[in-house]
DNA sequence: TGTACATCAGTGAACGCGCGTTCACTGATGTAC
DNA sequence: TGTACATCAGTGAACGCGCGTTCACTGATGTAC
């Protein structure tokens, strides 16, 4: 029984990952004030009504996908930050890796801001998101540890977070580039803030 | 009829004012998805339609109203670094002049971001708000040779101003502080950046 | 093995709603003689 | 000063549309005997 429960909520759990991609295709593709329950079951190839049977509402699908593509997020940051060896330049690694994934992922990025911007969550949705960002500060923290800044780290880890959010909002979309100009960009304009900081970590080492 | 030419073209623009006005505040109070044409002719005591008699249609109102408060917002910031003598703290009145005056213009803010997500703006808009970031990028510049650098401040303005932003979109809503402590938060984390450009400073003089 | 019944994912049609915008019109104001 | 006409800001009703969500149902699959 409890074998085929347990395949019950493996199938259950496909199918919701399933609606989720779909979501992300028709985010990643309209402006999001065009993302509605029938398109996304279009493209998932099944009836609006369905997407009821595995989410209650609109925002607890948008919340799902978004904390579904943070989990990935953070767990590729996480990875970056373990695997650099003492002494190498993890805060650029991280930089580049939190630029390239978001540009990527257009779709989280766009929901993201949504939120941000709303204010309007249910309690719940609010309380699952921001757990997520709190594991994130964390794993910023780690890779300020790990560049050896022995001040204040949490601080830092607001900065920069807030940081990255604000150059993809700004320069995402802007109008005569093509996508790799605008993340070889973005990554320029990121640099100042590891520049000065380990310009400040060499100094404070003196 | 020159003279009348002239009072009638300023009875428009005092009552697409009068209208723009009514329009951030509808902004301020409802999430912005549910700010619509009907919502701000009530709030200006208007017909819906009589707003299409001064804007051809909803987005050029939203540009028009953001340009307005964009410039208010530059003026600020230019008269502050105009005003500021050297060698005092340009850049912390600076920080703390945009993030109040964000935190004022609530609106402003959120029709900004909404530009900045959607993409999808009209060319001749793109343009418009795209003049009124450069003037913004040339006060920040200014901004920074004040405080004595001398490296290329443009990027540094690049990096400011979307650093600001991220700041005001991360934070704009923390859950459970009150507008005063987040305002001061916001302040705090902005301030992380002139900390360090200040350090880079004073090092690049020895 | 065959039959009756239960479960439940998935459906299609409909509900009520609010949206941006258009348009024929009204009525106040200004102009010409 | 009085009358006919032109202008045009402002209106109310309507257009067509797409939205999120509900619900009575279907039909495939699994279960019990």
């Amino acid at each position: 029984m409890s074998v085929l429960t347990d395949l019950k909520i493996k199938e259950r759990s496909d199918r919701k990952d399933l609606i989720i991609d779909a979501a992300e295709r028709v985010f990643s593709t309209r402006p999001f004030n065009r993302v509605s329950m029938r398109e996304i079951a279009g493209e998932a190839g099944i009836a609006p009504s369905s997407i009821y049977t595995y989410f209650p509402n609109q925002e607890a699908l948008f919340v799902e996908a978004t904390i579904r593509d943070s989990n990935l997020l953070i767990e590729e940051i996480a990875g970056i930050v373990e695997r650099t060896r003492a002494g190498r330049p993890v805060l650029d690694r991280v930089i580049d890796s939190f630029i390239e994934f978001i540009s990527k992922h257009d779709s989280y990025f766009r929901m993201m801001v949504v939120f941000m911007t709303i204010g309007s969550l249910s309690p719940e949705s609010l309380k699952r998101l921001n757990e997520v960002v709190r594991r994130g500060f964390r794993v910023f923290e780690a890779a300020f540890k790990k560049m050896g800044y022995r001040g204040n780290s949490r601080i830092l880890a607001y900065h920069i977070f807030a940081m990255l959010n604000g150059i993809l909002v700004t320069y995402r979309k802007l109008p005569g580039r093509n996508d790799e100009k605008i993340i070889a960009h973005m990554k320029r304009v990121a640099k100042v803030f590891r520049e000065l900081l380990q310009s400040k970590i060499r100094k404070d080492r003196q």
